[in-house]
DNA sequence: TAGATACATTTACATATGTTAATGTAACTA
DNA sequence: TAGTTACATTAACATATGTAAATGTATCTA
């Protein structure tokens, strides 16, 4: 709990009693390799601090291409954001890529927190905006750049995501395919 | 100040006392077509109310390539708001194409009200979580459709816009160059 | 060790998009 | 009205990326 704890207050610092409230409702649970935390066409119910491990984040549409939006190394907070905001079902799915500790948490119980615990209000504004703050810069060089130059800023990111995930994950979160993200390695290498 | 409190309301309620606090801290102004609400490299302090007019929020690389990332459309909210949120200047400049009214706020000071109104933080939450869902569609529609399939669901968000802006701000948002919007303008005139 | 499995790379060709420059078109202006 | 300005379209060619299939390369397994 402690994990969560610094990490949280790192966003910004909840009041001890606040905490209190919120440990209770978070609950250990494990991931192996290939477990969803979260299918595609489920309302999400759950939001996730993941303590260790990889999880990606993608949307599936329907001529079966993948679009890998994001991948998650913990420590970091894990769920469908946007399906629990909307309460709609969500359309991206959320994967272990490795085994995976978490503690998780009932996101409406979360909320229902939010009138009695100012802080934690602002605990959700603060992320809000960072999760705002990373949508627009990747939307910036998706807009922008070609994937030659979204693939340098990605390694410099994530510089192990390489040794950890396969090559077409890595590729579907280009927004480019395996081919062409071959192309890419070799073209960078010989340069 | 009406059309302000309305439009606040349909994100998150203010109590009277809040919308009151508030409301004092707005001014109006004018934009005629052209100028600039905010330039690229300055430090955010700002933020508007679009009551009418149409603007664009822009990103210019070192190339002197544009990305176009968003129309707003009165009534709205306008402002660098990931230059308000970091503190940092903005990358993204906004310019009225049309002559605009707003009413502008400083954002410090509506900042220092959330340590005093529950409920302004939490409208706070609720646009902040807002803009992340609008940018996620966003990155989703980037990663995984072509041009021409972001072009029609342009059209269907903002039917307008194509009569109101120039044809290479639109290029510009789906992330072509005019040539290809022209192309594909053409083929769809034909299918 | 031989085959199977999972993934990465390469090849050949097709399509989407960029670049540059020419041409078209409408609105404004002297 | 003729020229100018601002923008859109088109043309010709180059580059980036996709698609499908073959090949390469580890690692696992019987």
């Amino acid at each position: 709990m402690k994990e969560l704890f610094d990490y949280i207050n790192k966003i910004s610092p909840l009041s001890a009693e606040t905490f209190t409230a919120l440990q209770t409702t978070f609950q250990p649970l494990e991931l192996a390799k290939g477990d969803f935390f979260i299918q595609s066409g489920v309302c999400a119910q759950q939001i996730g601090f993941l303590k260790s491990g990889v999880v990606r984040a993608f949307f599936l549409n329907q001529d079966g291409k993948e679009y890998t939006k994001q991948f998650f190394v913990g420590p970091c907070l894990v769920g469908a954001y946007s399906s629990l905001l909307t309460k709609q079902p969500t359309k991206i799915a959320q994967q272990a890529l490795t085994d995976c500790v978490l503690l998780v948490a009932n996101y409406k119980q979360l909320e229902k927190n939010y009138d009695n615990y100012h802080d934690l209000e602002r605990l959700g504004r603060k992320i809000a905006e960072k999760y705002f703050l990373e949508k627009e810069q990747k939307e910036i060089e998706m807009g922008l750049l070609d994937a030659d130059k979204r693939y340098i800023i990605m390694k410099e990111k994530f510089p192990a995501i390489e040794s950890i995930v396969p090559q077409y994950y890595v590729a579907s979160y280009l927004g480019i395919t395996p081919t062409q993200l071959s192309r890419i390695r070799k073209k960078l290498k010989i340069i």
